[in-house]
DNA sequence: GTGATTTGGCGTCAAGGGCAACAAAATCGT
DNA sequence: ACGATTTTGTTGCCCTTGACGCCAAATCAC
């Protein structure tokens, strides 16, 4: 019935396929639109929208509802909003918990489990572990339609298989989480790389919503992880593990400015130093952010400047290769940034291309700790929302 | 007759056009394609593919012809090749020159004229002196049809209306070359990034054929300029002004190796350092990569190191970010690469992420001369390519 | 020369989006 | 309150286009 997929060639097929697959789309990323801002928005006919929502409604991926009143002329179009029963599981496993979590099609968190964990798990026990809190809300999953599981894993995932190459985090190498989870679970699964798929979040239910060219660096515990959006696709490369920020080396407009020998950005750039200049071990992000940023101490917002100014060499490099229109900055980093936004663009448009730095904005993530649930979520709605009719 | 090629909807003519642009931009890629090959690579129906090539004769796009023995079984398959009567003017201005080519379909470089200048030209200046060549080659031109002009610019070139935002080179701010050059030759024409065409133009036809992740940076007389291919799409941002690896500022393993205090990769690594430390004030790039590699002076050696060592960085930090198939260097980073193949590739191996490094490799550009050309004829061809109906 | 294999040609089919006419549902004007 | 106007859903028909099946053509192997 469906033509291949691969190929240059388009079909009839396809133009079914991509019109649904747009409809579709556009409704979860909306979260509601009416019928007629679909058919603006497409493009296509308002016959042929009737027929792709009416497909979708019979796919039960859809709902249409009669519309609140608009005071505007004319017949009112019935809304189209994502139907309820669509969920994926999202997962993030880290050093010290392993969250889970329900979302629904259009990004909205149903529910959200954090497991802690008082030793590394291997990737047997965080399949083992998956099972058991995927078990624990069935309850949640009843006359619900699962679409899969999306794992969104601090390490450098390759996109042709989904195989974690290196996990330096939760020290996995070369490990076949996919499987395992599926095998635990028995429901389809995905992995990703944790910081692309939060940037993906943010360009789609973010900050950078209608932003097709965006980077997204992250400031986690671990280090620092990014993510570019680039005409409106994750860049991902050649094997997946596009956006390593944290592994490049910057310079320094101010050799007093370098802590370490040849050090990674997130040597120079880190949690750590800030904590450590703060005097704390350790802590939530929301308790760091308002520590530095309500520090008087000296030491506190130099070693806050010096973050800055470095940060602001990488920015600067990557928006000279890149030319986002937006960077958005997570984590610590939206910390750094949050202490002094003008004194970062300042070091930023004194060290980029000016014309390339000219369309650029900087600013902190908006998702908070739905990111990564959105984001990993994303990945288990991905084929799906490509191809709406293949599956219930 | 055709629909809004905006929109995320797709309709038939758009199956159509994409077809018909699947089909001519393969026979364009490949220089000649037979039929069944056609048939295969598209994935389409032997028929379709019949109806596509059939209209592609009428539109005089291509020819077919009887195929070559080729000591198969079955029936020969006609071979279809780009017909020889569209061709695209390409342009690329300089400081010191001015060369116009003819290209034709399936990048086939007709013609190339070097017009040299003597003092640098205004944006009027050139769109005169490119109308003056033109003429000249009216030759060249009867029985053609010549689908416009596409120039390469050395420097930044606004995407949305092809504005010349910054050539430091040519010294033009905010230029509207593009107007100036259609009404000086009446034609339509296009403007883009030298070295990011340089890049697509290696994508196409040179080294990074059949690679859809690669990263380019051309050394020249003027500086280091680059262009990205992720996913088999240019990678332009924002405004259009990506990839510009030369204006970055890479770390330095050895901190002896800076000559500037916070200087570009462009002020580090340069044709004119190389130049001074072997004693010339000039010369062609084939001289000049003679005399790099034939010299048995230390200090040249040293001063290739040392510019090695410092692209290293820069190679690192791209691919960290990017992590492309292939690295391509031109110009005299390509005899910067030349002079130690080994040396660089173990020190970008030391930098890079190991996992992204692995799948890469580092290799000189192909295609010469021919290079710019064979780019900004693609710029004049692109419109035809998306859509072979539209024109004649 | 005959059979096998591959591929082009042609007629037919079916799917799907465009279109136009009509109907329905809201607001606005009097 | 009632009609005019505007916007949009609904319905039936049309047309384009790619797929499919059958046959013919061209080459190779024996």
């Amino acid at each position: 019935m469906t033509g291949p997929v691969t190929g240059l060639g388009r079909n009839l097929d396809g133009v079914r396929r991509g019109n649904l697959s747009a409809v579709l789309g556009l409704v979860h990323r909306t979260g509601a639109a009416s019928r007629s801002q679909i058919t603006q928005l497409t493009g296509l006919n308002r016959s042929t929208v009737a027929a792709l929502v009416g497909e979708l409604v019979e796919l039960q991926l859809v709902v249409e509802n009669s519309p609140e009143a608009t005071n505007r002329v004319g017949r009112p179009s019935p809304v189209v909003t994502p139907h309820q029963r669509t969920v994926a599981i999202a997962v993030n496993p880290e050093l010290d918990a392993i969250t889970v979590g329900i979302v629904g099609l259009g990004a909205r968190v149903v529910r959200r489990v954090r497991r802690e964990v008082d030793h590394p798990v291997t990737p047997h026990e965080t399949a083992a572990l998956i099972a058991e809190v995927v078990a624990e809300l069935a309850g949640d999953l009843v006359d619900r339609h699962v679409v899969g599981i999306g794992l969104a894993v601090p390490g450098l995932v390759r996109s042709v298989d989904d195989t974690v190459r290196w996990a330096p985090h939760l020290n996995w190498t070369d490990s076949g989480i996919v499987p395992l989870v599926e095998s635990a679970t028995g429901r389809a699964a995905r992995a990703g790389n944790d910081a692309s798929l939060g940037g993906w979040a943010e360009h789609l239910f973010g900050v950078g919503q209608g932003i097709d060219d965006l980077i997204y660096l992250n400031g986690g515990a671990s280090g620092i992880g990014g993510g570019v959006i680039s005409g409106g696709r994750a860049l991902g490369g050649h094997s997946g593990f596009a956006g390593e920020f944290g592994q490049n080396r910057p310079g320094f407009a101010d050799t007093a400015d370098r802590r370490t020998p040849n050090g990674t950005l997130e040597d120079e750039v880190s949690r750590a130093r800030l904590l450590a200049a703060l005097g704390l071990s350790g802590g939530d992000e929301a308790t760091l952010e308002a520590a530095l940023l309500s520090t008087v101490s000296p030491a506190v917002r130099e070693e806050l400047a010096r973050q800055r100014r470095v940060l602001a060499v990488a920015l600067s490099n990557a928006i000279n290769v890149l030319n986002p229109e937006l960077v958005v900055l997570g984590g610590f980093l939206a910390s750094v940034h949050a202490s002094d936004p003008e004194g970062l663009e300042a070091d930023v448009a004194a060290q980029a291309v000016p014309a390339a730095w000219e369309g650029t904005r900087i600013c902190s993530a908006a998702l908070g700790e739905d990111r990564l649930m959105i984001g990993a979520a994303e990945l288990a709605f991905s084929a799906l929302l490509a191809d709406p009719a293949s599956e219930g």
